[in-house]
DNA sequence: ACCTGAACACCGTTCAAGT
DNA sequence: ACCTGAACACCGTTCAAGT
């Protein structure tokens, strides 16, 4: 028995808990009112819908990750950009749910976001204008969520060969109809895409994150020198 | 009332049908079947659950769209790369919802894919060995499925605000608060990541798309050289 | 203003039974 | 082998009614 009035705050914490604990397949309103002890309906008068909700613990997530970041008018453009993309991705590391959540619904939100102003600002800083500033910016921001979003997969066991049979399945794959992917297989296995067994929460991609930030930072600095 | 027996085949053909004009939201097991003429259960009789057909589903999209991909050995690698870009983008703009598919489902599956083959294939003439090609693979095609997986997030009414009170929230922005957003807004507006209020579907990113593509092809090349 | 309890209109999936 | 019809165990969301 609650002792004060729930509010979107409360039911922003216990969403963010049952998001941990479950992921967003076993994130239903159901458990999230049984959780704070009242009915699906009361979550309803506070916070309107199940988007609405998922809305809200993604900007909890993302404001306290991002109050970290160093300050965008004195640091490197690329260095503030890797810190970014490094704070982003731990953030999606500690709430996986919120990383497919991101990748699937990112906009259609307003986002009078400070750290969006602050890279719009450091990549102005860096060169960029106009319409080549916008490029960039998707670039990189987009570049940043998809890959963290691809990399956080979740396991499904609904879908798809279970791990041992994929494992074997690629550990039998023919060397005359796939000659580059067997003589590399000791690389990818569980490593690249397509190649996981595994999905990136519980076998994160470091190495391979580290080598798509200089690839995209790289990649903007090349179009700087036109 | 069908002639023939079902088949996985047709089933995929429908369901594909089904994504073409209701999404993902709107494809159930119920209106496919419906739609074969049939009951649920004889869908789950030919090919397992709901996950199984949308991944035989884009498998097939996948194997369509890749059949025009140059000869990998000998179209140079930067150009062979842009081409997949390109193709996966388009057939994703033909087949919107499998592209949240993809980047949320893509893994977990045998993927004795040749076209995976000739992205080693073309990443290894490049240059890139070891662990950098499992990287640069990575850096690449991640960041391809992402990207697109960002741009075309689907419009869902459920979620954030109306495109009107998006828009006009935008336009109040303050400049003091951001003042780089206020700055580049002409050229942000509808056009970059968060600051959209219409997805890639209807208000596709083309010059975005180019510029990323480029990011992630002179990223690469600068890796090359060490 | 805030919460309760029940209901509505769906889902994916399974299963006994038919042919 | 393939399909039918019904059922099970859920969903998100709404609504009249309470306090």
């Amino acid at each position: 028995v609650p002792e004060t009035a729930l509010s979107p705050k409360v039911i922003v914490t216990a969403a963010l808990e049952l998001l941990d604990e479950g992921g967003l397949h076993r994130f239903t309103m159901r458990a999230l009112a049984q959780r704070l002890d009242t009915y699906p309906a009361t979550i309803y008068w506070h916070v309107g819908n199940r988007g609405h909700v998922l809305s809200a613990v993604s900007d909890r997530v993302l404001d306290e990750a991002f109050a970290t970041l160093p300050d965008p008018t004195t640091t490197p453009w690329d260095e503030w950009l890797r810190a970014f993309a490094r704070t982003y991705r731990k953030a999606m590391q500690a709430h996986p749910a919120m990383a497919t959540w991101g990748v699937t619904h990112f906009d259609a939100k307003v986002p009078a976001s400070a750290t969006l102003d602050a890279m719009v600002g450091v990549l102005t800083r860096a060169g960029f204008e106009g319409e080549r500033l916008a490029g960039a910016y998707n670039a990189f921001i987009m570049s940043v969520v998809g890959w963290v979003g691809v990399e956080l997969i979740a396991d499904d066991p609904e879908v798809g060969s279970a791990p041992e049979e994929l494992e074997q399945a690629l550990h039998d794959l023919s060397s005359d109809e796939f000659p580059d992917l067997v003589a590399n297989m000791p690389v990818l296995a569980n490593q690249a895409m397509a190649f996981r067994w595994r999905g990136g929460i519980t076998n994160p991609l470091d190495d391979g994150f580290e080598i798509a930030l200089t690839t995209w930072i790289e990649g903007l600095r090349a179009q700087l020198e036109h």
